[in-house]
DNA sequence: GCCGTTTTCGGCCCGACTGTTTTCAGTCG
């Protein structure tokens, strides 16, 4: 069972024990330890067998007996239990923006809705005003939260940080070309370079701040908007993303800034801390309970630094140990984009990339590169791109002579991106992979459900004497397709101990390995590459994307072979 | 339900918004 499906069962738990009407920080303590499943590289199942679940924090006793029961039987029988108490419709309703499992609850004992249906019935006919505390503004709400539930049955989707992130930017940009904004930024999981992002959250000081709420609500871009405030505004773009917009004084600023980034875990643990220490955060300052004085900063590094801490980038912002390391002086010295001194993933026409080995050359030497590899697809593509040996061997050739007639220190290398076959073979013959400078193997056919298939597939090429690295290791696609299963330790095992190398690949879709994954692999000694995988010249930009996860797994530039010269 | 450089019991981040009230509970991020 995944980390994932462990966490997303516990938090279901949540959801029933809200709905029985449990102590609240009782069900707090379920969601906090779901989301610290959810964040673990390693197999929580195979912690909890081993007795070492425990270890990880918001998880007890209790919960370590769910788990246990959870993964031994498919089920936790407290959750069979509350199934059999409760009608399955009260988790649904429960989705509806605006309702939570106090009026879920009421909505059941005192009008006996049990089902979405049931309860558009019940606010058309104008039943659910008659509980006290509610009206006729929440019947408008319930039947049009029904219809957004039917259309999009998964909820709120998120949204890849490529697709997000320049919506975010032309946002801000039409913040601060506003002459009452006196400074504006992007703020939340965008300014954090999360994978996906739920929504945009910006932050803006004015002197006039309504002039700019009405401003931004009335943009073109604008489809819906909130009421304009003093505080700010909420929008929803005609692409359906929701952005929050919130304005402060100047001399608040930076707390507003530190507040907005996230993430939640990461402040919800800043502010714990500082209340042992009689100080209160929030957006607005830090209230110093002996005093009663509330003290605002202008800049975010003041605020870490007046809570002793040293100043965080927001790419650690997620409660991974980083707040401990800020306060004891070891926080991580993070690679930068402009040490990155070659690509070592690209695909010209030769497979399937659009650009010519000239063209995409020419790109990584007007990035500032040393070197590129060419990595064009192997022998068993397929799609009519495949790449023969004889190829191959030809290619080999040309880039030789490319080398040769090159007229500064910019130099091409010669390699392939291998299929890994379903035996984990190769689809190339050894002394031709001999022959190649960089050795790339990926899986792209026959995902197998299967991890004990899966891994064996991937450590029989890790193992092989010719690979360098192995390319986007997990096969996520964030928009459209999981990780294969995989038994992440035992693969980075065997990297370490063969010395082949794990990329992160920057494509936006992928970012693969993962932050947590390439934490867990740089821990065990493994060294990482960041990659495009490029199809066209501008796709070599993307690196970008391969940084913001490396920063996201606390990699320096000693752990990352392509901010070296090329070694071969 | 979890947890401990005040605590093994008694706490558990903080504020905005909404809809309903006329001071607040519930919900959300």
């Amino acid at each position: 069972m995944t980390n994932a499906e462990i966490a997303t069962a516990l938090e279901e738990l949540a959801v029933l024990y809200q709905l029985d009407g449990a102590d609240r920080y009782r069900v707090l303590a379920y969601t906090n330890a779901a989301r610290t499943i959810r964040d673990q590289g390693k197999s929580v199942e195979q912690m909890a067998l081993q007795g070492q679940v425990t270890g990880l924090q918001g998880i007890g006793e209790t919960l370590e007996e769910k788990i246990i029961a959870l993964v031994e039987t498919g089920d936790i029988p407290a959750a069979v239990k509350l199934k059999e108490k409760l009608p399955a419709g009260l988790i649904e309703i429960n989705r509806i923006p605006g309702l939570g499992p106090k009026t879920v609850r009421r909505l059941h004992d005192e009008l006996g809705v049990a089902t979405p249906e049931e309860l558009r019935e019940a606010a058309e006919d104008q039943q659910v005003r008659k509980l006290k505390g509610l009206g006729p503004k929440v019947e408008e709400n319930i039947i049009a939260g029904l219809e957004n539930l039917a259309d999009q049955p998964e909820g709120p989707s998120r949204r890849r940080l490529d697709q997000i992130r320049p919506v975010a930017e032309e946002l801000v940009e039409a913040l601060r070309v506003h002459p009452a904004c006196a400074r504006a930024e992007i703020a939340g999981s965008v300014r954090r370079m999360t994978d996906t992002c739920k929504d945009i959250d910006l932050i803006a000081t004015s002197d006039s701040p309504l002039d700019i709420s009405t401003h931004m609500a009335g943009l073109d871009s604008v489809a819906s908007a909130g009421n304009p405030s003093e505080k700010g505004v909420k929008l929803e773009t005609h692409s359906g993303i929701g952005v929050d917009i919130r304005i402060v004084g100047p001399d608040a600023f930076g707390n507003l800034l530190q507040h907005f980034t996230g993430s939640v875990a990461h402040n919800t643990e800043l502010r714990e801390v500082a209340v042992a220490e009689g100080l209160h955060v929030s957006e607005h300052g830090i209230e110093d309970e002996r005093t009663g004085e509330t003290e605002r900063f202008a800049g975010e590094d003041e605020v870490y630094r007046r809570l002793g801490y040293e100043f965080i980038v927001p790419e650690l912002r997620e409660n991974r140990g980083e707040l401990e390391a800020a306060r004891e002086g070891r926080l991580p010295d993070l690679v930068e984009l402009d040490q990155i001194r070659g690509d070592l993933h690209s695909h010209t026409t030769l497979s399937d990339g659009k650009a010519t080995l000239e063209e995409m050359a020419d790109a990584a030497r007007g990035i500032g590169y040393e070197y590129l590899a060419i990595t064009d697809h192997s022998a068993t593509h397929g799609f009519g791109d495949h790449v023969t040996a004889d190829r191959l061997w030809r290619r080999i050739e040309e880039i030789r002579d490319y080398n040769r007639d090159s007229t500064d220190d910019f130099r091409l290398l010669a390699g392939s991106e291998v299929n890994i076959q379903t035996d984990g073979t190769l689809d190339y013959e050894d002394d031709l992979l001999a022959e190649l400078d960089w050795v790339i193997a990926s899986i792209h056919t026959a995902f197998k459900d299967d991890s004990d298939y899966m891994t064996a597939r991937m450590i029989a090429a890790i193992e092989h004497p010719e690979v360098d690295c192995i390319g986007h290791p997990t096969g996520r696609l964030l928009d459209r397709r999981p990780p294969y299963p995989l038994n992440i330790e035992a693969v980075i095992g065997a990297a370490a101990a063969n010395d082949t190398v794990f990329e992160i690949n920057g494509n936006p879709n992928r970012r693969d390995l993962s932050d947590i994954h390439a934490r867990m692999a740089s821990e065990a000694g493994v060294k990482l590459v960041l990659n495009t995988d490029a199809h066209w010249t501008a796709g070599l930009g993307l690196m970008e994307y391969a940084v913001a996860t490396a920063r996201r797994a606390w990699l320096g530039p000693a752990q990352i072979l392509n901010t070296g010269p090329w070694w071969g």
